[in-house]
DNA sequence: TTGACAAGTTAGGGTAGGCTAACTATATTA
DNA sequence: TAATATAGTTAGCCTACCCTAACTTGTCAA
């Protein structure tokens, strides 16, 4: 795991290394096609990322062949998985956003977040959940006071979501 | 406050907004150096940024003169502003997080969540500290949990930060 | 085994945003 | 008021991404 190449991977990258490393979670291969799918972005624009993810050492790959994590490649994936899983944890878990709404949100924080918060982030969410099982439900309790503190705002921060 | 230029800002022109709202915040006037200054970069970059915003009239702005938000620019500044703050109050008063880190991951995350995450966050962060005040600290005991399950991830945690 | 279709690549172009260097305008001050 | 220093602009270049269109390669089914 090559901290030089994998440490200062821009947000797009980051994106790409996630989705090999979702599509090739089952043992499966990632190809160029399901890449560009789960992106939504041209088949093009997929091959021109993957050479610079190969150029870092970051995936391994031969012309018109598929697509697989090298170990820098699968630690940095992971890395960007994990916070994104521990970011939506959050959302939903505590806030009590939605499922959908979460998912998106974490997709982006998921870039701009670092260690400390995104650790941070975890024991807080943990400790929230442990103190849960010992008897006060803390998000369920969060969960009232915020229904009675937002009823107007919304229509106005609609017109706001992007 | 015109939604249709507001809406679709990029990070960038969001953060050149910002650095303006800052700047002007005491009755003061922005100057173009005063902004590169601030947002770190060339005073080329900030004519070409105050261009944009003049364009979507968010920025007043004659040649050689200095730099007012209109009425639409303020309140896109505003918007962007009260992000950073309730994210960084959230990740101070609740998560711990030092000061200057915190300062700089809500520059970063202010341009990614949405109204409705800004507001639970916001909700939130009151939630924990309106019970904080009726007798128990949810942050302090959050703080003292914290402590014990995280030594030995620091340093490799700090090789990673950026 | 050979088309035909799907997948992948290449070429070329666009936008956003940054930079340096050189120039112009403004302000200060001797 | 003229010289100089500071601020702002312009021109030109670069990188990162994305796109479409056209081409090449691979694969599967008749």
């Amino acid at each position: 795991m090559d901290p030089a190449a994998a440490g200062n991977l821009s947000s797009s990258l980051e994106d790409y290394l996630e989705a090999i490393f979702n599509l090739t979670a089952d043992g499966e291969v990632a190809r160029s096609k399901d890449i560009a799918d789960s992106l939504k972005v041209a088949k093009s624009s997929v091959t021109g990322a993957i050479k610079t993810l190969a150029e870092k050492k970051l995936v391994n790959h031969k012309p018109y062949g598929y697509v697989t994590l090298t170990p820098a490649g699968r630690a940095a994936a992971q890395n960007v998985a994990r916070k994104h899983d521990i970011i939506k944890l959050f959302f939903v878990n505590i806030l009590g956003v939605d499922d959908t709404l979460a998912q998106d949100a974490a997709c982006k924080a998921e870039h701009v977040l670092g260690p400390d918060i995104i650790r941070r982030l975890l024991d807080f969410t943990e400790f929230v959940t442990t103190r849960n099982g010992s008897g006060y439900n803390l998000a369920g309790e969060f969960r009232k006071f915020s229904r009675n503190s937002n009823t107007q705002t919304d229509s106005m921060e609609a017109a706001q979501n992007g």
